[in-house]
RNA sequence: CGGGGUAUAGCGCAGCUUGGUAGCGCACUUGGUUUGGGCCCAGGGGGUCGUCAGUUCGAGUCUGGCUACCCCGACCA
């Protein structure tokens, strides 16, 4: 994408009702839109980082069986009255509406009550499980308070996934198969160095659920973390009890502030019994179907990115996430540097390197810099009559302070390398 | 939902104490100039001062209601 044809623009200052760094970092290099508190609109570049994040997160459902589906936003009253959850006393933060006729209906806040509601239709047999049906979705919850820019709002992205299974056993093998599902998303998004399976509040199906909480100040829960054993536990659990019963000794603890990137829980037949989701086994007998739960938000996931990668000049995307693998930089108005710019990046297209080519005309050499630094591509290549002079293309890392000049040979060498 | 703060041009802010018809920086625009770290010079456009009511000859400024936003806390199935 040529970058005079991108209608956002960089912003120098902070915008004044965002405190939260990763809403004023997007902001700033032009990812998001505030609408209002806990709202936001993707814009471009965002949206770009939105997919990667999509991308990721699919190869690794359908990796372990996962069939993407898309549920409706507008949700039935009565199929909530089932599970006892649309009364305002029990869930205080739908947003409801009503049809012209009057109907009550409301906006998904979760996705329990609908898999359960259509894969009633479909499960009758011990034949048909077990099966792991997802989507991609806003939900919406009327939070009282929405805070953290985008890691918390009151409509936002997520994929969930509902497990629908024979037993505990066929329950348990999958549960444990979405866990290392889960640690390669976060590691392939970049934050895996920094999040931990976290053991959680349960319910009344399983002693613990499994969070992903990756550390960072932002965060807004707890977490006692075991380094060595790579786990953590949330504060809402933390006892000697639960202590004894992961074989964790209080010493090795290590008390940290983090976001729950992700979550997993077992929900046993809270569900299934409500709606009567049931299937016959090879002796003919009725039994209800074994269900388990596994949420991530993905504007949550791409705010936590920013708010542990990025340094004072601006952002740092990993690669695997970053809206543009590499940011070509024009400087300066000489028809033969212009000329050489434009033909590497026709090249790069050619060969399927995602490129931001900034081809404005009338900026600083200081403001484009700027601007790719606080845009945080991961490569930055410059064309200059210097670059030219000195034999070629000048590249820098992101994460380096100073880069090389090389050859069209060696930069494509370079680029079509993964990593 | 409880407590605290804020609201003036697209963005960031000053002006309010002491009422007299709105200003600065960025952005935008025109011309010139410059091109390796958020240039420079000259000109220009853009605001019913969140909203409603009140006090006053006169309100951005004083008073009250409302709304929105931010922070702390509660909540987060």
């Amino acid at each position: 994408m040529k970058q005079s044809q991108l209608f956002t623009r960089t912003k120098k200052e902070s915008p004044a009702d965002e405190v939260s760094l990763n809403a004023e970092l997007l902001i700033r290099a032009g990812f998001i839109n505030k609408e209002m508190a806990g709202v936001y609109s993707y814009l471009p570049l965002g949206l770009r980082v939105l997919k990667k994040i999509e991308s990721i997160i699919r190869e690794e459902m359908d990796n372990i069986g996962g069939t993407e589906m898309r549920t409706s936003v507008i949700q039935n009253k009565e199929v909530w009255e089932k599970s006892n959850r649309w009364d305002d006393e029990v869930v205080d933060n739908w947003f409801k509406t009503k049809l012209k006729n009057g109907t009550e209906v409301g906006l998904s806040f979760t996705n329990e009550e609908a898999y359960s509601n259509i894969l009633k239709h479909y499960i009758n047999s011990y034949k048909d499980l077990p099966i792991y049906p997802y989507d991609f979705k806003n939900i919406f919850r009327n939070e009282a308070r929405s805070k953290s820019g985008i890691l918390r709002g009151r409509e936002f992205y997520w994929k969930a996934l509902y497990s629908f299974s024979k037993d505990e056993k066929e329950h348990n093998e999958f549960y444990e198969k979405a866990k290392e599902a889960y640690k390669n998303i976060f590691k392939r998004a970049g934050i895996g160095h920094l999040t931990y399976l976290t053991f959680a509040s349960g319910g009344s199906f399983s002693k613990f659920s499994h969070e992903f909480q990756t550390i960072t100040s932002a965060g807004e829960d707890t977490i006692y973390v075991d380094e060595n054993k790579g786990i953590a536990i949330n504060k809402e659990v933390y006892n000697d009890e639960v202590l004894e019963s992961l074989g964790v000794k209080k010493d090795d603890l290590v008390e940290n502030k983090a976001v729950e990137v992700g979550n997993i829980f077992s929900l046993g037949t809270k569900f299934s019994a409500p709606f009567d989701l049931k299937y016959k086994d090879e002796n003919g007998e009725e039994k209800l179907v074994i269900m388990g739960s596994y949420g991530i938000g993905l504007g949550r996931l791409m705010g936590t990115v920013v708010e542990v990668l990025s340094d004072d000049k601006g952002i740092i995307w990993p690669e695997s996430i970053a809206p543009f693998k590499v940011h070509l930089l024009l400087l300066g108005g000489d028809e033969n540097v212009k000329n050489e710019a434009g033909g590497l990046y026709n090249k790069l297209k050619e060969k399927n390197i995602e490129v931001l080519f900034d081809d404005r005309s009338d900026i600083s050499a200081g403001e484009k810099f700027a601007d790719s630094d606080l845009i945080g591509i991961p490569y930055r290549i410059v064309i200059s009559k210097r670059s030219l002079a000195d034999g070629g293309y000048e590249v820098k890392k992101r994460t380096e302070s100073s880069g090389k000049i090389i050859n069209i040979d060696e930069l494509i060498s370079l680029l079509e390398t993964k990593n």
